[in-house]
DNA sequence: CTGTTTTTGGTACTTTAGTATGAGTCCCGA
DNA sequence: TCGGGACTCATACTAAAGTACCAAAAACAG
């Protein structure tokens, strides 16, 4: 909201500069109106620019839906396991990463396929991203 | 290529226009200066946005890096199989949806793992992805 | 046409992955 | 304090996945 208000703030700015340069212009005489024209066209070619790139990296930004994970009765720590997985580590190395036995492992993975409605550790990677629960 | 060169030609035809329009603007003289620069900030504004989009769609298009392919001696038929791995399927569903026994697959995934560096088809498809030869 | 790579497939085996079931501990809200 | 959910772990399976080694077509380049 703040950079909105800056960057429209900076918009109008220049516009009345280039008024004003427009006005200085004409008044000396020296400057012919092409250049003029083509000065305010680059730079409000590159504000356009400016602008979208701004707000198209939010859009990029793939955000987790945490609401979704409620939704599927996912626990932190079976999220936690769903994270390691899709990081393409093996039970016994996940059971290593988060201090737990294999046992603990294999049971949060059962109990993910059943909420991801998947039947393998690959399936499951691909539907959580789909569902925007595991970053892309 | 050829869309550069129609959006570049785009750009200098509304150039011309615009410098066409003020000197019109100037000789009836009822157009005040501030309202063509207005028109010319708003239409090079848009244009910036626009082509902005268009060169970052192609960004955002992650292409597949098959030099990279070639350079790991991943082969034609290895590729179709490490595509099938990370939609999520099992060796049989792979063979069946290439035509060709598991025991196939399983050869082509051996070797791909080779290839790939990895233990595990799940973190075959970690590398292949941050390697760029598979679509994000 | 010949040598090489690719693709295919099999057998036999080891290792992971995944299921089913049961059970103990801990924490949190009613 | 009592029940339930979350987390832990074990045993005993079954089912995939992956390895090793071999071998024969098929495609392909020189």
């Amino acid at each position: 909201m703040k950079k909105t208000i800056f960057v429209f703030s900076a918009l109008i700015i220049s516009l009345l500069l280039l008024f004003k340069l427009s006005s200085y212009a004409y008044l000396s005489g020296d400057i012919s109106k092409e250049i003029v024209i083509g000065v305010i066209a680059i730079v409000f070619f590159v504000i356009g620019i400016y602008i979208n790139k701004k707000s198209l990296k939010k859009e990029k930004t793939n955000f987790i839906d945490y609401k979704k994970i409620e939704e599927l009765g996912i626990s932190k720590r079976e999220y936690e396991v769903l994270v390691q997985i899709s990081k393409g580590l093996s039970n016994k190395e996940i059971a290593d990463a988060l201090f737990v036995s294999e046992s603990t492992i294999k049971t949060h993975v059962s109990n993910l396929l059943v909420k991801l409605d998947s039947k393998r550790r690959t399936q499951a990677i691909q539907k959580a991203k789909s569902l925007q629960i595991l970053s892309i």
